[in-house]
RNA sequence: GCCAACGUAGCUCAGUCGGUAGAGCAGCGCAUUCGUAAUGCGCAGGUCGUCGGUUCGACCCCGACCGUUGGCUCCA
């Protein structure tokens, strides 16, 4: 996957930050600066400012940057002593800059940039002159954290976005408009698909039935996928007792993110943030031999997980989810075929739902990490070797990894270009030791296997937020939650639409009759507006000819048809899956 | 949790200066039986997020809480 902005792009939204902060400078009293970096789709700038700056200051900052622009000052790149740097930001109260300046390492050329009366450390580079900006827009005013730190004060951030051309920055307000409209939040509302719901509490998904169709037509799927693929399902409870969270290490690290304890009889119990110690109970419920592995148990297990207020947002962040999780044990022998396997039915999952560009991260050892240090050469090897194998474009992040184990994590990239991690392969090293693990080898003694977390999904709730949005709401016809609408032009034609209608249900077609006394023309628009996959008109002239007159949601009218004809149609359709998906 | 904005009918939104609310769509009823993205007429629908305060009087002003949105941090 490359990169969407270019090093130009780049710097002229960096120089457009200098600006904003220059303006705001003019405007306001007793701005201190903090940073203000590029991003992937614009830029923003981090102030200090006893003015609380909101929407309304906006066009007054954008008029004042207009000017900065008309005044056309050259960016002057100045070196300067470390001393003098520092000398000059405590004369201008800069205290956020002198803590960003004792960061700059020993040896680094220290470097200010100049436009106009607006000075700032930085390393650069800028566009020649304010004159050279594109067309840019303030977006939004967000709090944020001087170096991300929640103890450190509070910053308050402008974000806004610029492009080259004006041209280029309508379409880049276009383009957030076609977000909106595909947005699974307001998608799952429209299409009466999900709903969160005030009463019940935050960040709890309750499943309509047109979205609960769609899950269990992709749990049906992962399962008959689960099985070819040689996996164990699993069931396992909700909750568990304390010890067992305690033996697991959840409570000693990840404790704030679990729900309060209840109280069942004398003991404590705990509802599941993860499904992985019911795994192992079932591991350790004989003795394992090496003849037995590799062991592969896959659960779509429901967890919650206590998550702060403010990050929840829609299915993509949520209280309570399943995990498509699986735990591989397996022998040091069997790792990287193992890990191959999971790389390629990773992808092939991928495939079937209409995703094809895909990309991975390794994660390595970081500093704190348990396990030996040949387990985690000889892990991060097979994630490696196979990632190669595989022929998958990846990066390395070097001390990435969580400290019980290397990782790589999938990332996709969707319909209209964003890029959506969810598959993640993980090693452990840290419960195999804490639940005493073990397998009987060859030689008879008892030896430690290697475990591996994977997902393919990540979170089927996750998931099927990203499959509105990659889809727009229009699914596949393979996850349609309604199929085919058969549509009577008039009340004649009804007992012949349900005849038609009762054909497809035999086939196992979703399928429903419109029966209201609405024109056709009608009909058809609310079809549309469902986003029905197929539409089958039937008038005096289909009935006199046992015909249908079909039509598709994007190709309009496809004229009459035999309903045998359109059987296999859709058959054919259904079976191409995702490939089919990607043509529309 | 923190910063900011927001919360009016099922949905999208209007509501002037403080004098207890309105539209479109959806829903329901009646009429219409129609050829590929909206047939007409009518009816109904609201504790203005919740609680408290100010006021003769609060959708409107103030406070707290709940929720949503955009960020910060973390992640599936």
């Amino acid at each position: 996957m490359k990169k969407q902005t270019s090093p130009e792009l780049e710097t002229m939204r960096h120089s457009a930050a200098h600006v904003m902060a220059a303006a705001v400078c003019r405007l306001f009293e007793n701005v201190r600066l903090d940073i203000g970096p590029a991003t992937e789709d614009g830029f923003y700038y981090d102030f200090d400012l006893p003015h609380r700056l909101g929407p309304e200051d906006f066009p007054a900052i954008e008029a004042e940057m207009a000017k900065i622009v008309a005044e056309d000052h050259p960016f002057e790149r100045v070196e300067i002593a470390r001393d003098e740097a520092r000398r000059m930001l405590e004369e201008r109260g800069q205290t956020y800059k002198i803590e960003r300046l004792a960061e700059i390492p020993e040896g680094e050329t220290i470097t200010l940039f100049k436009s106009g009366e607006f000075v700032d450390l930085c390393r650069g580079p800028h566009v020649a002159a304010t004159g050279r900006l594109g067309a840019f827009k303030l977006l939004t005013v967000a709090g944020s954290y001087f170096h991300g730190i929640e103890t450190n004060p509070m910053l308050q951030r402008v974000y806004a976005t610029a492009q080259m051309t004006q041209a280029d920055l309508d379409a880049q307000v276009r383009q957030l408009e076609e977000a909106k409209l595909r947005d699974h939040r307001r998608l799952g509302r429209e299409l009466d698909l999900f709903s969160i719901e005030e009463s019940v509490g935050p960040g709890l998904i309750h499943w309509h039935p047109k979205g609960a169709r769609v899950r269990c037509l992709v749990e049906d799927f992962w399962r008959q996928e689960h099985f070819r693929a040689g996996y164990e399902l699993l069931y396992t409870p909700h909750i568990g007792r304390a010890g067992l969270w305690e033996t697991s290490g959840h409570l000693g690290f990840y404790r704030e993110s679990m729900y309060a304890p209840m109280q069942i009889d004398e003991n404590e119990y705990f509802i599941k943030p993860m499904n992985c110690p019911f795994h192992i109970q079932i591991y350790q419920g004989r003795r394992r031999s090496y003849r037995d592995l590799p062991v592969r148990y896959a659960e779509l297990g429901t967890v919650y997980r206590y998550e702060k207020a403010g990050v929840l947002h829609g299915l993509l962040r949520v209280r309570g989810f399943t995990q498509d999780d699986a735990h591989i044990i397996c022998t040091p022998e069997q790792i990287e075929s193992e890990i191959r396997e999971v790389i390629r039915f990773a992808r092939a999952m991928w495939r079937a739902f209409g995703f094809e560009d895909i990309a991975a991260y390794l994660a390595t050892r970081p500093e704190k990490a348990v396990g030996e240090e040949a387990r985690w050469a000889q892990a991060t090897a097979a994630l490696e070797a196979a990632l190669q194998g595989e022929g998958i474009p990846y990066e390395t992040d070097p001390g990435g990894g969580a400290f019980y184990g290397p990782k790589i994590d999938l990332k996709v990239r969707d319909a209209i270009g964003r890029e959506w991690q969810m598959s993640t392969i993980q090693f452990d090293f840290n419960l195999p030791e804490r639940f005493d693990m073990t397998y009987t080898a060859a030689d008879g003694t008892p030896h430690r296997p290697y475990m591996v977390h994977r997902a393919l999904l990540g979170s089927i709730e996750r998931f099927f937020g990203i499959l509105v949005e990659h889809h727009a709401g229009a699914f596949p016809l393979w996850l349609a939650p309604e199929q085919v609408r058969v549509m009577p032009l008039t009340d004649k034609q009804l007992p012949y639409a349900q005849s038609i209608a009762t054909a497809l249900r035999q086939r196992d077609f979703r399928v429903t009759v419109d029966s209201a006394p609405d024109k056709i023309g009608a009909k058809i628009r609310q079809a549309q507006v469902e986003k029905i996959p197929y539409m089958a008109v039937v008038g005096g002239r289909e009935e006199q000819a046992g015909k249908v007159a079909l039509r598709h949601r994007t190709s309009g009218d496809l004229g009459p048809m035999d309903p045998d004809a359109v059987i296999a149609r859709l058959q054919d359709e259904v079976a191409r899956k995702g490939a089919a998906s990607a043509q529309e």
